[in-house]
RNA sequence: UGGGGGAUAGUUUAAUCGGCAGAACACCUGACUCUGGAUCAGGCAGUUGGGGUUCGAAUCCCUGUCCCCCAGCCA
């Protein structure tokens, strides 16, 4: 049985099922609609993929809806920045919201009031506990809390006071709301928890229209049940706090949404803490949110990922309940994938050593046929010019070749990519360091376009650029950002920065590339013949110094090979 | 004697009522190849332990073990 590609493959996991049954038994009246509720308090990563994928996906799929709504309660830590690289980076990935972008703040009104019909019912009340005696009379995880000396005011004194709280009579910390459900719960969420805390701070959006703002629990329940959402679909964390979400819905007697959770996203070599992503950037680790080297979706954009090969990892990483770590390794493997199909290929020499072919005619130079896409001829063919002076890959050349190395080296042959056989017949060194600095050639003139008429065969095929057609290029080599695979294990007394990989950025100078890339788009991605995926920089390319950065590496056989050879001989 | 959740190849996941444990990535072979790419063929490899029920258990029962989350006026 062969696998489907994804937009054939039906998913199934068990969030689908759940939904499946609810429209079989006719739940939410065949209704399914989900949201997307970002905190706007830093941007995007994988992570976040995932659940976009999964909220967008569901409602596609069972003909549904979803929102994108910002969970923007907390104006201390949130910005209008961070709004817009979400809603950019939602619709990079391929997914539209239509009208329905809300913002939780679009509710403070009728948030509030919901609170004041808490305390009428009895269910919240004012409390004057600072927050060190909130956590003292909360108890531990094993005993019981204790009730609040303030949890049975009045309805009456309790409006007042909310009412007051809100006008800006009392200065932060000094009250907060709270719902009053028991303190003896072995689920400390429902404690009593705050409901409503006073915080002077302008708000991203409201500005200065309240001090008082919902806290998390209170203000996604209602908010999923103010815009009917059907499935609340959030990470394993918040497990305990579903009896909290159902219990404000079920007070208020308003729409009741489901909330179910999945296992949030970990990938091997990375990060995906938006604390610890925060800290890269502002401890200078990495250049921004968008550093190629970052998991944030800006960071991946502006190193070449698509969204297709983003979209088919979160589809081929499944969803479930299981605390689990992805190997990296796929989501290159989809990278690859969808890149191997629409890159165009391109000759390009990151590290050039210097070839002149001494038969050949000095001043001439002929154009070859090459292939812009073996995976897709529709991509056609271009004219690559060739000439007496090539600068080849300097990896491409042994002084003396390891077995199996089946590249140039002293009296070897050759194909250069879509031109001729060559054969290496001196080796020019510097005197002082021993170092080769050009290699001396001849090529077989029988041989154009790669094909050798006596039906001779050569082992390795190498790219090339001729030396005077060349452009310069800046390559910029990324690696991954950290050394271990979980960055978070650490010796005592370090933290994950103690793992940053410190050759994760390699930045090549001098790199030679084939002139039909001299008007390259910036963002376009490109296949470098036999080196990898590389995207033109967006920020930092110029027509007149070029920047490509290495999205990801070709799968290298032979470094797997020659690694093997080393390890053998060691033995 | 707090509460909640979870355990299937190295990794991520499937398995409808209890009916042959199936894929993908990774790894290893080989074929093919003007990219040591891509593609193709093959291989390695699994039900958390112990009992029980049953013709038959990943699935049901009993009993262990291990892992994750929760004591923000963060989300």
């Amino acid at each position: 049985m062969t696998r489907n590609t994804p937009s054939e493959t039906e998913p199934t996991d068990f969030i689908r099922e759940i939904i499946r049954e609810d429209l079989r038994t006719g739940k939410f009246g065949g209704r399914v609609h989900t949201r997307f509720p970002p905190e706007p308090n830093g941007y995007l990563h994988i992570g976040h993929a995932k659940s976009i994928c999964l909220n967008f996906g569901v409602a596609e799929e069972f003909g549904g809806l979803c929102n994108l709504r910002f969970d923007d309660t907390n104006p201390v830590k949130e910005e209008a920045e961070y709004v817009e690289a979400i809603k950019r980076d939602v619709h990079w990935l391929g997914y539209d919201w239509g009208e329905r972008e809300f913002y939780a703040s679009d509710y403070f009104e009728q948030l509030y009031q919901y609170a004041v019909q808490l305390i009428k019912l009895g269910k919240a009340y004012v409390c004057d506990l600072t927050p060190e005696q909130i956590r003292e009379y909360r108890g531990t995880l094993t005993e019981p809390g204790r009730e609040s000396p303030y949890r049975n005011r009045s309805v009456e004194e309790n409006l007042e006071l909310f009412e007051r709280m809100r006008a800006g009579e009392f200065p932060d910390g000094s009250r907060t709301l709270r719902a009053k459900i028991d303190m003896a719960s072995g689920n400390l969420n429902m404690r009593d928890p705050v409901i409503y805390r006073i915080l002077h701070a302008t708000h991203h959006r409201t500005g200065d229209a309240w001090c008082i703002y919902p806290m998390y629990d209170f203000a996604h329940s209602l908010s999923d049940s103010i815009e009917r959402i059907t499935h609340s679909l959030c990470t394993l964390e918040f497990e305990d706090h579903r009896p909290l979400y159902e219990w404000f819905q079920e007070q208020l007697g308003v729409y009741r949404s489901q909330q179910i959770e999945f296992a949030r996203l970990n990938l091997t070599y990375t990060i995906l803490s938006k604390r610890k992503l925060i800290r890269l950037v502002q401890e200078g680790h990495v250049s921004g949110w968008d550093d190629p080297r970052m998991p944030t979706l800006s960071g991946m954009r502006r190193r070449g990922y698509t969204p297709q090969a983003i979209r088919d990892f979160c589809g081929r990483i499944g969803v479930a309940k299981t605390n689990s770590v992805v190997d990296v390794a796929l989501l290159e493997y989809c990278l690859r994938q969808d890149l191997n199909k629409r890159a165009p290929r391109v000759m390009g020499v990151l590290e050039p050593l210097r070839v002149v072919i001494e038969n050949y005619p000095e001043g001439q130079v002929e154009m070859v046929e090459a292939i812009n896409n073996p995976e897709d001829e529709s991509m056609g063919t271009r004219q690559v010019p060739f000439s007496r002076v090539l600068y080849i890959e300097r990896d491409d050349f042994r002084e003396d070749p390891p077995r199996k190395y089946f590249r140039l080296a002293p009296g070897r042959e050759v194909r250069l990519r879509y031109a001729y056989f060559i054969k290496c017949v001196d080796v020019i060194k510097d005197p002082e360091t021993g170092e080769v600095v050009e290699l001396r050639c001849t090529y077989d003139p029988e041989t154009r376009g790669g094909y050798a008429p006596d039906g001779r065969k050569v082992r390795g095929t190498i790219h090339w650029v001729s030396a005077q057609h060349a452009h310069d290029a800046e390559v910029r080599l990324y690696d991954r950002l950290f050394n271990k695979p979980n960055p978070a294990e650490v010796e005592e007394g370090q933290d994950f920065t103690a793992n940053l990989n410190p050759n994760s950025l390699q930045v090549l100078t001098g790199c030679k590339v084939e002139p039909s890339l001299a008007g390259a788009e910036p963002g376009s991605i490109y296949q470098f013949e036999r080196k990898g995926y590389f995207c033109v920089d967006v920020l930092d390319s110029t027509p007149e110094h070029l920047v490509f950065n290495r999205t990801v590496s070709l799968r290298d056989t032979w470094k797997k090979i020659e690694k093997s050879l080393q390890q053998q001989r060691k033995r």
